[in-house]
DNA sequence: CTGTTAGCGCATTCAA
DNA sequence: TTGAATGCGCTAACAG
């Protein structure tokens, strides 16, 4: 025993043959039992079962997909921070579920990265993966999607190689600005996502609104996090010049907002109104319920799920190619008011 | 072609045996060139690496580990609807890469059990699992812990099988429960974790704390998520009987005790102070910063790697036998104030 | 109904 | 420094 190898074999675990042997049958017979196909006795059925028991076995998931020449994996990229992400992954898995797939997950975190996330996804033998508000270039993602069945979550991003699934985000800034608009405001910043994923979109439907009421618009620069939303209010309030009205990007990044609005003595929505977007399910709890563009991330994930699945069946399903668009809607809560200025 | 396989067939994936062929040597030397062994010429190094490039070749994690008879996978189950997870995974993510093992999320859902999460963790021959928070029966985490390396993190639990990484919850219950008195605080009411992991260790430290300043316990039912919390005021004030303060089972929770308050117009903290547990990033953005009990994430992820990469390779660590304890510390931010009664 | 055989993609002897 | 052979745990095709 070399010091490279001192006691770091794991223990052996059960295997199939093992099963076999114990209940004196063949391994082809223990492996019909264990995956339910038909062609076993009764009495034997019963007997590998007990013994399986026994003997605490678990197939081993890799060996069978190494067989079968298919992994029936859906593999998710995700941002471990966003709690939007998390609803998602909810629906993923139950869409998965129903259609026999197994889902693993690769978390993108501060000390990880989403080429690391998808080379993990790849090295596992995926057979589509879904990218949820992915940050890389379009060149990587189209490269990634030249590989192996890719839809994309939550970003505008148009290629042959890659099946999208999206809010429709012009439509939302629009109701945002709309339903401030009716409450009297003029003065309306955006506060952005910066570089993140369909923060172009946002901005542009933030503009287009505010040009089809007339009104002048104002960009601060954000964030997807709530940290992004903070500093926009401070750079704002350095410069003296607060306007009546906030439309964050997303919920965390309005969250950031409320919280420095409010330890600035800045009464919402007396003095300002706050509107985010997601409607992740923490939004109904933001002290005063958080007003925001609501997009169902459920259906986004059933959409992303039985993309990936026509993609990997090779279903001529012509709708895969168009961006799937989910119709959000405006959720009123407690931080839009009627403007007092 | 039958209707069961329809389309079914997944495209087949570039393989260490087309490399070789491609580059005109053995598989042999491809393994050696991709694992970055010694061995090979400089030439075919890099005439190896450029074939596998164009070719894009990624190695079959499942097929090496199928063969080297090790996985190095370490498994994570978590529930993905708690930001406290999320900083715990964070931190694993960091911890593993750094010693050499990959990770695994299972998520538990609404719709997808601890059970079913911990089954493909197996599935998966994760070498060892590390499970955050997990609510499910000592008798059925001890059969886990019987099968493989268990880590515990967040729950109290005695069993030689189980290593268990945790706060020390009396103790931060205390720090709350001192802080309050300090401020002059009386009626200082629990919403509990109701069967939540370490609720029951936390509820003690309440009491405990109580007692020692010789003040009246009460406890109201609460639970992980802010509803809970949401529910427990609900209750409070149909009862008529608010205390000064609210001790929270956890960050969300306390959150959903903060929405409940403001929406029923009382203000925090003039008329009641709220003290979560966690310090989940989230919390210093909760409009008013939530004075909350710290335990930190990366620190218990660090322990909780440590321990499992202990027991995998049966390094003979007596301090993986024992509980691994993380001293909280309370983050006084804008919640609690002085009592006004 | 049951057992035997072959091979998925890879890493690892051992020989050349 | 390189290549051919072997087997990890499992399933699919076939033979009995």
């Amino acid at each position: 025993m070399t010091i490279e190898d001192a006691g770091t074999a794991p223990a052996r675990r059960t295997t199939l043959a093992d099963v076999a042997r114990q209940a004196g049958v063949s391994t082809a017979l223990v492996s019909l039992v264990m995956r339910g196909a038909p062609g076993a006795s009764p009495a034997n059925r019963e007997k590998v079962f007990r013994v399986a028991r026994e003997l605490g076995y678990v197939p081993d998931s890799r060996a069978r997909a190494l067989r079968q020449g298919r992994s029936q994996l859906l593999g998710v990229m995700f941002h471990v921070q966003q709690p939007f992400h998390a609803d998602v992954i909810e629906g993923v898995y139950e869409a998965a579920e129903a259609a026999g797939y197994d889902v693993v997950l690769s978390a993108v975190t501060d000390s990880r990265s989403e080429d690391k996330a998808i080379g993990t996804l790849l090295a596992d033998r995926c057979e589509a993966v879904i990218l949820v508000a992915p940050q890389s270039s379009r060149e990587w993602l189209a490269e990634v999607g030249g590989r192996l069945p890719t839809v994309v979550l939550v970003r505008h991003v148009r290629h042959p190689d890659l099946s999208v699934v999206r809010a429709a985000d012009m439509k939302g800034l629009g109701l945002a600005v709309d339903h401030l608009v009716g409450l009297g405001h003029r003065r309306i910043v955006h506060v952005d996502g910066a570089g993140s994923p369909s923060a172009e979109q946002r901005r542009r439907g933030y503009r287009a609104a505010m040009a089809r009421h007339g009104l002048e618009p104002r960009i601060v620069r954000g964030g997807w996090a709530e940290i992004n939303g903070s500093q926009a209010v401070e750079q704002l309030l350095s410069e003296d010049d607060l306007p009546t009205a906030i439309l964050a990007f997303n919920d965390p990044c309005a969250n950031g907002v409320l919280s420095t609005l409010h330890r600035s003595g800045i009464s919402v929505p007396e003095e300002v109104s706050v509107i985010g977007f997601d409607d992740t399910h923490l939004a109904g709890f933001s002290h005063i319920g958080l007003t925001t563009v609501r997009q169902d991330a459920g259906q986004m994930a059933r959409m992303a799920v039985g993309r990936a699945i026509s993609l990997i069946e090779r279903k001529d399903d012509p709708e895969v190619h168009r961006d799937g668009v989910v119709v959000p809607d405006l959720v009123v809560r407690g931080t839009t008011g009627p403007c007092r200025q």
